[in-house]
DNA sequence: ATTAGCACTCGATTGTGATGAGTGCTAACA
DNA sequence: TGTTAGCACTCATCACAATCGAGTGCTAAT
């Protein structure tokens, strides 16, 4: 059988008025919906034709029907094709002063999550592969050296060490130099063996300060890169949804939204080399993660500067619109780009 | 009517009971509950007058009784008598590299959350009356300075700010000796207007840099003791008491704790000068938020080092274990103490 | 090919009675 | 005088039946 037009109209009728309401929709509904251009009864059999070919489930016998996810695959599929261009305007963006990169991802989720009434999730940049910009080291007390070390895309990470050996001033601004003229631009992979004997070589004296150094800056970009961070705004929203606020559902989807182990998958999910856009959509179980399975998630990769990357997320019912998240993610992303390149210059 | 003895172990029999089942308890249950030393009918009479005199409730006329919120606070007030002073052993503290308080804060919210299973809330240090420490002025790119602020209690700030002018090396080092010679040990407040003027004269040509620094220092400070920073962990947890995950209360209950602003009250409320001990508890209609009046709470005032001090809570439903989630509290705050002390050393 | 009409299905809602835990009260008892 | 046994009463809860109505599938007419 064919989908053909009439079929399609229906389909998206269907998906358009399930997602306003929540509830089965039936023939005279969409038989109204469509201004009675065609009646309820053939309605009635062009949606035993879509059930037969699997896009609209009947959750029993004499109820309305509702769009399976290969109905939303189709509908989401159809959204994606139509074209790109239209990058609408949106609010004054809020985070004039980009103190902290932290803050604004917290503040990004939190509007995300009421713009659009889902739960939105947002991940830190990840870390590894990026290139040492600036390190610098002081003495806040006299056993004590803070290490601040900037990575390109100026994202700043503390860190303070014990010293066993008094260094005085002199010596510390050498070490500074050091340190800053060897490793200026390099990954944290490229400091290799090599580097490090050589540095050690010119430290001289303070060779184990070399060392306790880059142990530290190594151990903070790991760790960091390991528990990667990951904000979430909204999750109460889903108890607007109620095919997902039943407790059982509620609780376990809470729960994921707290572990940030399980939503590390959705973040990785969304790095498909096939897919250019960046723009992942799952529905139901296409899901990575179990608890999600009644829900719809749509991710999209944003970019910060260089090869810094993270990624945003949405997550609602099935009958999520569609459109307007991934309208606003995509406006959302270039605003992002734009605020970060502005800050930039 | 006096509370005697025996009024008192029925109303605690009661309490204890109704914290296991979360059921209203009947008189048989508490006869038993004490083996049979008074029969059930002097029981009930005995409910009837803790009824009378407001300790329990009865839901409907044929049901057993629960506590009262005054009931609650009456038992919460013996055990608070208590003594204080079996500070048992807890587990091996797991933050052995307190490498940034904000990770260890949000391990620690995690910990409580599943150790007592109730939601855990702990907010980070207020830093307003913080001494300054120290202060690091580095360039990161031509037209780009990083500001490091450490204040006392090694808490570490970071903030970039663009400046006009071209500062070369030694210029910035003369800065730094400038801000630090200056600043050392001077609260926010104590920055006044005598001290700025005296560091911008001898600032020379540099003054529209000291400007900039200290309104950036003052802002990244103020902006952090504004939107203190509170994390929550096991909010899913209120689902395991059925009291507390009907829909309605269960939204609003995770919805506030989505919200930094409301939760500011229980951490503020914790600053009452009159109890001595740093530890709140919350019962019910006491709890200043609104959404929470079907909980209890308990918060406890931290102190790490010199007057860097926060607050940690818990929030669970009325009948939660109190004495545990007391003694947990105060062992976690020894912990925490002793954590940050051997950290100092 | 479309549509009107009708019998049918089945979840949701409402109503009813049985059940039982728990109470208050009274009278008997120590 | 305090304690207890006994009994009538209350009321939430549960199972079950009756009813309702939205929505369907099918057939026959257009």
């Amino acid at each position: 059988m064919e989908l053909d037009e009439r079929k399609v109209t229906i389909l998206k009728a269907i998906i358009r008025n399930y997602m306003d309401t929540g509830e089965p929709v039936g023939s005279r509904t969409i038989s109204k919906y469509v201004d009675n251009k065609w009646s309820s009864a053939t309605i009635r059999n062009e949606m035993s034709d879509l059930e037969e070919m699997g896009y609209i489930i009947q959750p029993h016998t004499s109820a309305g029907r509702i769009p399976s996810d290969k109905g939303y695959r189709f509908y989401v599929d159809q959204i994606l094709q139509e074209k790109n261009n239209e990058v609408s305007e949106m609010q004054e963006l809020m985070f004039r002063k980009v103190d902290r990169l932290e803050s604004v991802l917290k503040k990004l989720a939190k509007l995300l999550a009421n713009d659009t009434n889902y739960a939105a999730l947002i991940s830190g940049p990840k870390y590894h592969q990026n290139k040492l910009k600036f390190i610098q080291l002081s003495r806040v007390d006299r056993d004590k050296l803070l290490i601040v070390t900037v990575l390109e895309g100026n994202l700043i990470k503390n860190t303070i060490v014990n010293v066993a050996e008094e260094i005085d001033e002199e010596e510390l601004l050498n070490l500074n130099i050091l340190l800053n003229s060897n490793l200026n631009g390099l990954t944290v992979e490229e400091i290799n063996l090599e580097v490090i004997s050589r540095m050690k070589q010119q430290a001289g004296p303070h060779a184990g300060v070399v060392d306790l150094v880059l142990n530290q800056v190594a151990e903070v970009i790991r760790a960091d890169a390991e528990n990667l961070q990951i904000y979430t705004s909204g999750a109460t929203n889903i108890f607007k949804y109620p095919e997902l606020s039943d407790n059982q559902k509620a609780s376990e989807l809470l729960g994921t939204l707290e572990h940030t182990e399980l939503l590390q998958k959705l973040v990785n999910g969304a790095d498909d080399p096939e897919n250019n856009t960046g723009i992942q959509v799952y529905i139901g179980e296409e899901t990575p993660v179990q608890a999600m399975h009644d829900c719809s998630v749509i991710t999209a990769n944003y970019e910060l500067g260089e090869g810094i990357r993270g990624t945003i997320g949405i997550i609602g019912p099935k009958r999520m619109d569609y459109e307007k998240v991934l309208k606003t993610l995509r406006t959302l992303m270039t605003q992002l780009d734009a605020a970060f390149k502005k800050e930039e210059r």
